[in-house]
DNA sequence: GAGGAAAATGCAATCGATTACATGCGGCCA
DNA sequence: TGGCCGCATGTAATCGATTGCATTTTCCTC
């Protein structure tokens, strides 16, 4: 019976039938825990990720469930990912044979964990994606964010801006050290200081872009530009100003990164880099099947990088050429 | 060694020791396949949802995933759940003993494959959250949908509006009906009539809120404000708005449905309904597993009803006593 | 100290699909 | 027509944890 299903395996045309016909009658379906007993497989991956709650992580998860189910696969959510019993997690996912592979979107797990995950005794396939390590020893899939960021930046340099801050991500954080990165070569490719005074610590939360903009505005002297390294601190940040009269673009133009679905809709419609997220979701998983499903370990980490377009909405504008100290309005 | 691990059992301080001390040594894992095949269970929720790139949804599911990893379940989802192929999906998935039971936050998903699943033979423990059907017979959690759109919309009576209109929900859906209904029982209680050419066919998505924001536009007679079924919507719709320089809340008040964390930070603040998305998503989640682990099935369907709460920005405002006709100026 | 009850442990069967191996069947060539 | 090859199918072992049952040990009471 199990070698009529693993279809036109070595069974004559008509025992096929008849099994198949018993299937329909009888309603059977394969049990999957008898199948990963014997297998030492369980047909799921496991998605660690940092915040599912954020939508640009859901709408990668969304991408990548939607490829592992195409490929018969069950996606498992480890959520909120890192912290100090990350480690002891993964461990107790994968020798307990309930995932198969992991896809892992938080950067801030620990190397060493990793490896020893990956290695030997264990030999779990793993694919970073978003935020990946540069030189990692996996398979990662990310964008280009440095050069991403660079161009972000440029644009706004293009706009005749030479006043330009940036709102940083998370400490220690991947992206945002190759997001500022990025910015710190367009601006010093143009000849332009990077002031201390104009480069914020946020986060990537909303809030975190609100509490810039309290910094923002204490400032003796202000940027005329800012690029956010990504939209939610840049809403947050926008959010922030209006509330001492600041207005985008009169005041200052901004550029966010992600181009998440809110940013084309928001007051102004925000500038953005846009992530490939779908792609990004979907090679991942790809890659991770893949890897799952290929000779055993013996391939070397393949690291895909996918590029961001620039979407230019409202948000930035060319500076007005007598630059005026900005009018502090009320609402 | 199975006896040790399942604590207190009925082994003596002894053997437990040692059984301990070898656990360590050797870093033995239980292999969760052979547990479930053995028990027939998997320690494993499924969760099905219309959409997890959505914040609403994801934001929930967060919840979820917390609480179960807390009572030590792993969390499957399965994304874009509704359509032709759900009932062989949801029966693979539980005949095939990958999942102990089933939280549904999709409303549409056939009455009739539910109760298949449901009901003897199978016996899939199921709890519907947020789009739960009335009168169901399974566990349901969700909020009071018609009361709250009966409060939100009192909110704009409140306010001195008469004109009111309303942007619909995907049609079909629940919460599209309980919120319409609100807002109907509302407008009634008031004395007000409800015009047709003042309803908006939309869905829960921005775009939808955008091209209703078109028919708006055309009215001969507009409203002066409108309660739209959700944040996105509402979102979008205001989105649409200002590209024909309407603005709000000069020229028109709006109230919105969820609060989700973009709501504040728009422009204008969104006055909405916040729904307590973190309470709905663990107690369902606390409701499947008491299923999953009490007494057979012989317990009667709960239903938990949350309460929301109207959140009051700046998107809403006293109807001016002279109301004038909304000018078009331009950007 | 013996008898018996209770507690602890050993042993083997079980869950269901897979798979290695053995057996059976038919056809082909000499 | 006999022998051999190969395909098709039957059979049994296996994956690892659990659990019912049998057996042994412990301990209490008379």
């Amino acid at each position: 019976m199990s070698r009529a299903l693993s279809n036109p395996d070595r069974v004559s045309e008509g025992t096929r039938a008849r099994v198949f016909a018993a299937v329909e009658e009888t309603g059977y379906t394969l049990n999957q825990a008898g199948r990963s007993l014997r297998q030492r497989t369980s047909r799921t991956i496991l998605v660690a990720l940092p915040d599912i709650g954020n939508t640009f992580f859901s709408t990668i998860l969304d991408a990548i469930e939607r490829e592992a189910v195409l490929r018969g696969y069950g996606v498992l959510v480890a959520n909120r990912f890192a912290g100090h019993d990350s480690g002891r997690r993964l461990h107790e996912y994968f020798l307990s044979n309930r995932a198969d592979g992991l896809l892992l979107l938080d950067g801030s797990v620990q190397l060493e964990q990793l490896l020893a995950l990956t290695s030997p005794p264990i030999g779990v396939p793993l694919v970073m994606a978003c935020e990946a390590i540069a030189q990692s020893p996996f398979h990662t899939v990310k964008t280009d964010n440095v050069f991403a960021a660079e161009v972000a930046t440029r644009h706004l340099i293009g706009l005749g801006h030479r006043a330009i801050g940036h709102i940083r991500g998370p400490k220690g954080n991947v992206l945002s050290i190759e997001r500022e990165a990025g910015f710190a070569r367009a601006m010093a490719t143009a000849g332009l200081d990077v002031r201390a005074s104009w480069m914020f610590e946020a986060g990537f939360e909303m809030s975190q872009g609100l509490a810039a903009a309290e910094r923002f505005v204490a400032l003796a002297e202000r940027p005329t530009a800012m690029f956010a390294a990504n939209d939610e601190t840049a809403i947050g940040f926008l959010s922030g100003l209006r509330r001492h009269g600041l207005e985008c673009p009169r005041d200052i133009s901004l550029v966010g990164f992600d181009d998440l679905a809110f940013a084309a809709h928001f007051w102004p419609p925000l500038t953005s880099m846009r992530q490939p997220r779908e792609a990004l979701g979907r090679i991942a998983a790809e890659a991770l099947i893949d890897l799952i499903e290929g000779e055993p370990r013996r391939r070397v980490p393949r690291h895909t990088v996918l590029s961001s377009e620039l979407i230019v909405r409202a948000s930035t504008a060319r500076l007005a050429t007598a630059p005026s100290a900005p009018a502090l309005a009320s609402l």
